[in-house]
DNA sequence: AGCACGCCGACT
DNA sequence: GTCGGCGTGCTC
């Protein structure tokens, strides 16, 4: 008897996100909610792929289409997973087919099959002849007895082994000796790992137990809780987790661990592994998909319950999850950059609420959004003040860059960073220089005051643009202005832009100290990932005196040797169009001024800026987290900015300017009609249509409409409507990001 | 989103 | 007469 299934076609746009009636023939078999299935779509009846949602309207004078096919049903959603997708089409504004996509591995709903290596493994059957020399051929005897006596073997080690083909074991699989049984490779590129086994007790400090003994009662109340460990650098937090995943693991729950893609080297690969042995499953960015697909298989067949990886891997498919930790919560990467651009924080918290677990972030600076909830109570705050064995924190400096350019010096190292920098070397020391390449965006500064050309609206630089002609803009509120020929604060003419990279700091090193070994790493010269752990390897081995390079150079591990930290501009990536500015700028500088003296020997932090003034600066050089947040957050405060409020951005997008244009003007109408009309209760606030900070980019003109409002169901309808209805020209694309880190 | 359909201008 | 531009409509 023929059944209908509802079906959510994976294919179907934003605007048709609906739930289509499909006839179920019998011979494909039970479809419960959840399955994937194969279904034939649209006019040219495309074979597209979607999730099972339910019971079809079995009425008979509908026309309906029939399921072609399904996936096995060990690859089906859970209710979890099925929540968990509406979820984000909910909060993030996605279609049901962006959500599947980002939950499963891309190899499972490929065009190229499920991609699946098996393993054949050779046994024994029971007529197979105890007394081998009743056989002719030496190999079918040798075959015969090697199973004999080392029991099954896969196929692949017997050929090898015995130097047969694997037509001469074929022959004895006929004759009816051997026994073929087919089994799903399971790929785990750090199987190696797990062979090195170390589960050596951890001892806290009793600093470090405190801490613990508060996460773990948290743990113990079985209900969805957060928690917020702000530990400064080298204060133990990595012995923390460890004895907290052993406590959970005991339980019999399973474990998610994600940390930046820059923190997964293979040395902490290693101590989980050596730990933890063949229960890990590892995920990140550069696995082949195939690698990706068996990770995925491992978790969900229950054989994994710790996982460690990247953004992606809060989807692991645990079934018992008892904790997530988010380690280096405020960092950049946990948001992700395509639809639905989730936030790591937010999924845990929804998987924390369905398995009754807990959420540990934890940072030594965290995200603003984060430290609020903390003070407000929302999440417990857990805090580790001191450096474990009483290592100090480095000495700081602050160098005064305009005293530099006054005194003559035009290269970007003060005097008092390349002495510090020979002293290093005469002891036989290391250095590490750190430049924030980023921030392409240059500012107008007066290089006799310091002062950075903002906005009057919104307390954020003025980018400064050179087409279609040159002005000063914020991307924020649209503001714009023309440059100004004189300092608007002394009245200086001396105006200039801030900035210069890595290389032109590297040549500089050459010319100047050239008995010192200079390793620059930045997005340039580590291509890949084996590249960058490369690198890092050789500078720990001292093949290097100096490393100089970008962010990635502040994220690295230990580097005992490291006793001098300079930063070459620290006030660059300040002056960005960006409320969070000085947030990231601050937890920088705490980061990098950390690398140095983490071992025995003093360490010391040269800090160049334009700017000693700065507070910013000034409290990242005291490394004083709790000031620099308590003043900060003010600001938030009085300005409207996150946490006191949500943002969100809608870009448009066409290759033809006028209809963008037009199309920005509709949905900014629709928006104010709606928030006068309909939707008066909800608190909006609308800033643009304006320019995108890359205005034009492949021969697309990008506009942006950025909002201040609260995230909540009532917001959510408004902005629903807006996608669905708004954009009537099909040229334009529109997207959304909920709380954009970058703005 | 994709793909079919259909209506209008330039061409063998 | 027809080929193909793209504006419009539908997806079960």
């Amino acid at each position: 008897m023929e059944s209908v299934i509802s079906v959510r076609v994976l294919d179907a746009p934003f605007h048709i996100d609906k739930d289509f009636d499909y006839d179920l023939p019998p011979h494909i078999g039970a479809c419960p909610r959840g399955t994937l299935v194969r279904v034939p779509f649209c006019g040219g009846n495309r074979l597209s792929w979607g999730v099972v949602t339910g019971e079809g309207d079995p009425g008979a004078d509908v026309r309906r289409k029939s399921v072609i096919s399904k996936l096995d049903d060990r690859f089906a959603l859970d209710e979890e997973m099925l929540g968990l997708c509406r979820f984000l089409c909910d909060y993030y504004l996605c279609s049901f087919g962006d959500a599947v996509r980002c939950i499963l591995p891309p190899a499972l709903l490929s065009a190229h099959g499920l991609n699946i290596r098996y393993t054949y493994l050779c046994a024994l059957t029971a007529s197979a002849p105890s007394d081998a020399a009743s056989l002719r051929s030496p190999a079918h005897r040798a075959i015969l007895a090697y199973l004999a006596a080392h029991g099954e073997t896969p196929r692949e080690d017997l050929c090898r082994e015995l130097n047969v083909t694997s037509a001469q074991i074929k022959a004895l699989c006929e004759k009816g000796y051997v026994a073929l049984r087919r089994q799903e490779e399971l790929r785990n590129p750090y199987a190696q790992y797990a062979e090195a086994r170390d589960a050596s007790p951890i001892h806290l400090s009793r600093a470090q137990t405190a801490a613990y003994d508060q996460i773990a009662a948290l743990y113990d109340a079985h209900t969805p809780r957060a928690a917020l460990l702000h530990g400064v650098t080298g204060s133990g937090k990595t012995k923390i987790m460890l004895s907290l995943i052993d406590r959970v693991l005991a339980d019999g729950r399973g474990v998610i661990l994600m940390v930046p893609e820059i923190a997964l080297t293979p040395q902490t690969v290693h101590i989980f592994c050596a730990r933890y042995g063949e229960r890990v499953a590892v995920i990140h960015s550069s696995l082949s998909a195939g690698e990706r697909f068996d990770a995925w298989r491992r978790i969900s067949s229950g054989q994994v319950d710790l996982v460690i990886g990247t953004r992606s891997a809060v989807f692991a498919p645990l079934k018992n999850l008892g904790l997530m930790i988010v380690d280096e919560e405020h960092e950049h990467t946990y948001k992700s950059e395509q639809d639905p651009k989730y936030h790591t924080r937010q999924i845990c918290s929804y998987r924390a609420g369905v398995h009754n677990a807990l959420v540990l972030l934890a940072s030594a600076t965290p995200s603003f959004e984060s430290y609020y909830k903390a003070k407000k109570g929302q999440y417990t705050l857990v805090e580790l003040k001191e450096r474990f064995g009483g290592a100090k924190l480095p000495e700081a400096e602050i160098v005064d860059m305009r005293e530099e350019l006054r005194a003559g010096n035009l290269s970007p190292m003060s005097r008092t960073l390349f002495s510090a920098l020979e002293e290093t070397g005469e002891r036989g020391e290391q250095a590490i220089l750190f430049l924030n390449r980023r921030g392409y965006n240059a500012s107008l500064q007066c290089k006799n005051c310091g002062e950075v050309l903002a906005c009057p609206h919104c307390s954020v630089a003025l980018t400064y643009h050179t087409t279609p002609s040159p002005r000063l803009m914020c991307h924020l509120c649209g503001y714009r202005a023309a440059p100004p020929r004189v300092c608007p604060s002394c009245a200086s003419p001396h105006i200039s832009y801030v900035g210069f990279g890595t290389q032109k700091v590297e040549t500089e090193l050459s010319a100047q100290l050239p008995e010192m070994r200079v390793l620059r790493m930045d997005a340039d010269t580590t291509g890949t990932k084996q590249a960058y752990d490369t690198m890092l390897d050789g500078f720990r081995r001292g093949e290097a005196d100096i490393l100089l390079g970008t962010q990635m150079v502040t994220k690295g591990h230990d580097f005992p040797r490291v006793t001098l930290v300079g930063v070459l501009l620290a006030d660059m990536g300040m002056y960005v169009n960006d409320f969070r500015a000085s947030e990231r700028t601050f937890s920088l500088l705490t980061q990098v001024i950390g690398r140095a003296g983490r071992a025995e020997a003093a360490g010391r932090a040269v800090i160049q800026t334009f700017s000693p003034t700065n507070e910013v600066i000034e409290l990242a050089k005291r490394q004083d987290y709790c000031a620099f947040y308590n003043s900060e957050i003010q600001l938030r405060e009085k300005m409207c900015f996150p946490p006191f409020c949500d943002m969100v951005q809608l870009t448009l997008t066409s290759p033809k300017e006028k209809n963008l244009f037009e199309a920005a003007k509709r949905c900014a109408d629709m928006a104010v009609a709606q928030a006068e009309g309909d939707f008066s209760d909800v608190p909006l606030q609308m800033f643009g249509p304006m320019e995108a900070q890359v205005y034009k980019q492949a021969e697309q003109y990008r506009l942006r409409l950025m909002f201040k409002c609260r995230w909540n169901a009532r917001t959510r309808e408004l902005f629903r409507l807006l996608l669905t209805e708004a954009p009537s020209d099909r040229s334009v694309t529109v997207t959304v990001d909920i709380n954009p880190l970058h703005s």
